[in-house]
DNA sequence: GTGAAAGCGCTAACAT
DNA sequence: ATGTTAGCGCTTTCAC
């Protein structure tokens, strides 16, 4: 691999007109320019990004935390911000924090070793401000996207989930549902609990006293939800409708209401959250509140990105808009 | 951020002793050894990559290449890349390649920049050996996963895909059916190819004449499953199996048989290949081929990594097992 | 407009 | 067993 030395040399420049055509600085005659840009393409050369990184100490590289990559919704925000990312020029560092248990200091050591110049977490059960803060230089970017932080001295991206929990209620409200379950999760989550907020109000709102046992709860994805609309079936008096706070909560509910013997949505209407893929592949299809995963991804790269260019001076915080889609699973 | 040489002032000696500690070099005094450790400590040190990847040219990076972040396939690969890499100290960059045209040198740059100590492709589209492999240096290492690649000069991890094939055709046949459909894409990836050889391999042992219009070909993915199944209703003698070359061309299959007023697996059965999470959560739930994805991922990473640290002197391809998983699509 | 030279943080000869 | 020193590739003053 050339080094600007030999560029240089064939060039019959020193290191420093190289360096100043590469990173485009005026004051560069057009004959040194030239000739640089002839030997550049010759020997093929590519500036050495360890030797930039070390001399300006900053990288271009964004560390991403994220529970599961596999997971469709964490999937499609990391692509929102690699897509982003890359045509900013900033490279991506993955790290799945589920695991394992020596992940936090693996990338703490990440922002340690000057290797990443930011850290964006998807990881909504990450207490960043309490945990992991301390560890990172004062200053140091991180951004949170896909939920909001427990606390809020962490700028993130999120939509804003107490009012789409509470229209998609407000809509089994209105196709004449009253006994409407809820099937959530631990209340470690904030959006979580958010949605919880969002579907009590809308009972409230409608005069409906919530009962205790129409709140299920489970693991967040396909057995979570199937065993959670199995208790629920094993109540006396059956909800007619079911508010999952994610869609593979939701498509394990529709397997739970089909292995009972049950129809969607005749006998039990089912809404879900996030507006995965695959919500739209189910039989039957699945009504759903759609977050912008794509644009999450690639807002929060955009605000990390603009901060480490110093185009921002803090981060602000950003909701973006949801939406109500209705398909097969709640029509009757 | 606490540099060597402020850890050597305050351990009272000098950067090569800490640089000694750091790297458990031996001939260090207990005492040393101590203070070392004590100022680091002190200091909350971690060694800057940047410098010691330049001064090593090396670096702990690996780049993964692949078609789409959001595919279950991929990330479920990329998940067995992620695990074992960070168990062995290196990191994932990420570059989607799906997404845009000046992908190409974007990555081979990252080569070129020293950046990555290796490439890891899971894009069975790409043509490593003419375009990659020439602009890289000699002898720089790249792995193929999940695919074979078009020459085999490239070092892969992958299943027999004809073997498997084979093996799904001849259990529709055993299961009684002799007019069977093939879905598959376009003949550019290797693997589809030889699914295509194993099917027909399959008819031909039964003495069945493969007709053309039982090929139907389609993108892989959702729709073009959804696609190509349509087309293969409109035939005048139905097929009353068809084996899809992926899970989600077979997903979208089974709506369109849906979509027709059929059933499966009385009218048409259907087999998929992958076994991706979802191909459970359909209704009904798919029959298909298992690839060990996340160890295929965890294994081409072992070996880059053994590549790296010269544990190995050539990377040799790896062929894992399969596995035919039969469920509610097939059964009558 | 251009070059000489210092130095980012680290490791590895080499010297002691 | 430990320290001195050179230098990885680059950018950036400073001097001309």
């Amino acid at each position: 691999m050339a080094s600007i030395q030999e560029v240089a040399r064939e060039a019959g420049v020193s290191t420093a007109t190289v360096s100043r055509v590469i990173n485009n600085h005026p004051f560069v005659s057009d004959k040194s320019r030239q000739s640089v840009e002839k030997a550049i393409r010759k020997l093929n050369y590519e500036p050495n990004m360890m030797g930039r990184n070390l001399r300006t100490s900053s990288t271009n590289m964004l560390l991403v935390l994220l529970p599961s990559i596999s997971n469709p919704f964490y999937s499609k925000i990391l692509q929102g911000i690699q897509d982003t990312a890359r045509r900013k020029g900033y490279y991506i560092l993955v790290c799945e924090t589920d695991a394992s248990s020596e992940i936090q200091s693996f990338f703490i050591n990440t922002a340690k070793q000057q290797l990443a110049a930011g850290i964006i977490s998807l990881d909504p059960s990450l207490d960043l401000e309490d945990v992991l803060l301390p560890q990172l230089q004062d200053g140091y970017p991180i951004i949170q996207c896909g939920d909001s932080p427990q606390n809020d001295t962490i700028p993130y991206v999120s939509i804003d989930n107490a009012m789409a929990a509470y229209k998609a209620v407000k809509y089994l409200l209105a196709t004449g549902h009253t006994r409407i379950a809820l099937i959530t999760a631990s209340d470690d989550f904030r959006y979580a609990t958010a949605r919880h907020e969002g579907y009590m109000k809308a009972l409230a709102e409608s005069g409906i006293q919530p009962r205790e046992e129409w709140i299920s709860r489970g693991e967040v994805d396909y057995e979570g939800g199937r065993l959670a609309m199995q208790k629920l079936l094993t109540l006396d008096e059956l909800p007619t409708a079911v508010f999952a706070i994610g869609d593979i909560m939701a498509i394990g509910a529709l397997k739970a209401i089909r292995e009972a013997g049950l129809h969607t949505p005749s006998d039990i209407a089912v809404i879900g959250f996030d507006n995965i893929p695959f919500s739209n592949m189910t039989t039957p299809t699945l009504t759903t509140v759609s977050q912008p995963m794509y644009d999450m991804g690639c807002s929060a790269a955009q605000m990390m990105i603009d901060k480490l260019n110093q185009k921002e001076k803090t981060i602000k915080s950003l909701i973006l808009s949801h939406e109500l889609i209705i398909r097969e699973s709640t029509e009757l």
